[in-house]
DNA sequence: AATTATTTTTAGGTTTGTCTAAATTATTAT
DNA sequence: ATAATAATTTAGACAAACCTAAAAATAATT
């Protein structure tokens, strides 16, 4: 196992939801998302690149290579079983395990981190709802079907919050509505594609369509 | 609360312990216990004086001033609480805990800090004996006496261990003594000190002075 | 196709924390 | 008390990761 440093890493993982989201990753989008500069990103891209973890050609953007996506994999592993720690066994609630998350991802011992995925008993979705990779870096991405698509009177569960900004988050905790809510589409309003829903405690809501094409769903 | 730099905790911590063994900690000392080269400690003792945690006169060796000391209790009882999660909630032995909780340590997230710790139930002592500063920095040390002052026949609970270098946790483990073990006196030998001892599983030992000194009881 | 605008890179500089080698101060031994 | 030794500091450099401003390359617009 290579070891990298804690900056290496935020660009590993960076550039791999980035890629995952829309393919080759630029420049600018980088600098951007990680707060730096742009001429920071072309240093690192161009450090990265001689290590063999991103294919960079100048001026036309990155993309993770082999060796790239299996240590972005492993960041994003040691991320979300810290952040089911935090809200699991710690009670943070899940607009805030994402900030201490991003700390505690930087302590790279491998022993940590199994033992810590045995310890909350192999969990397969963080708080949000998003896959964990397993030891071996092997993710089960579960189908995306959003809310939005599912029709009046039908019931179905939580799994996965799409756009995961505090404001999204702020949201559904007033609407009473996380990871492995159930919800039951009460009424749809096909002018503007809006919809009433219920949840597990009768809390009766009302989703734009922007809110409900985000959370995702399992029957 | 002021935030320090890793680099800045590491001194913190390591002058703080050597300070508490030995009063006024020397340049050299220092280096030697932070495997760096004594002028970068000279460096780093210029910095930690201008910020006003150190005392340091030039060529006199330095001391914490009352604002170091808060910072070095506040990153020893990160220290300890994660190696007591490490020990007791993960399965870690006691000689691994040490290296992973000097990673852990310097996350700084205070509400993170006293999450951990309410879960862990206020743990008062770490899995060395060593006591755990609470919230405030208040740390309850208790009277050292040895396991050497033990008379024949008599029996104690040990509670804290002296020089945790792996050779003695080694040797402790292969004679079955931990924290919490009961120790009964078998014989002393006055001519070198040495003593015959009984733990728990009536598993019997012998203990050269040395060792005995460096386990430390309560009856 | 030429000009303008945008994106990206280069050049040169800063901070943090480290290093080695040389100079200085303190301590120990004669 | 002086010389030798040990400890400490200064001086000058280096790597990592960032920055700003200017230059160059690409993309968009007329």
């Amino acid at each position: 196992m290579i070891r990298f440093s804690t900056a290496e890493e935020n660009y590993l993982k960076t550039i791999y939801h980035l890629q995952n989201a829309s393919g080759i990753v630029a420049t600018n989008d980088l600098a951007a998302a990680l707060h730096t500069a742009p001429a920071s990103v072309t240093d690192m891209l161009k450090k990265l690149s001689k290590k063999g973890l991103v294919s960079y050609k100048a001026y036309y953007g990155c993309t993770l290579t082999g060796s790239g996506i299996e240590g972005a994999v492993s960041i994003v592993r040691r991320h979300r079983l810290w952040e089911y720690f935090l809200s699991q066994k710690l009670g943070f609630s899940w607009e805030e395990v994402h900030e201490v998350a991003e700390e505690l991802e930087h302590i790279s011992n491998e022993k940590l981190i199994n033992k810590l995925d045995a310890f909350l008993g192999f969990p397969r979705t963080d708080p949000h709802g998003d896959p964990i990779p397993d030891a071996k870096g092997k993710i089960i991405q579960l189908r995306q079907v959003s809310l939005a698509t599912l029709s009046e009177k039908k019931v179905a569960i939580v799994t996965q919050i799409g756009n995961q900004s505090p404001q999204v988050l702020e949201m559904l905790d007033e609407k009473n509505i996380s990871i492995g809510s159930r919800i039951q589409v009460i009424k749809k309003y096909p002018f503007d594609e809006s919809m009433e829903v219920k949840t597990d405690n009768k809390h009766q809501s009302y989703l734009t369509k922007e809110l409900s094409q985000n959370i995702f769903i399992k029957n």
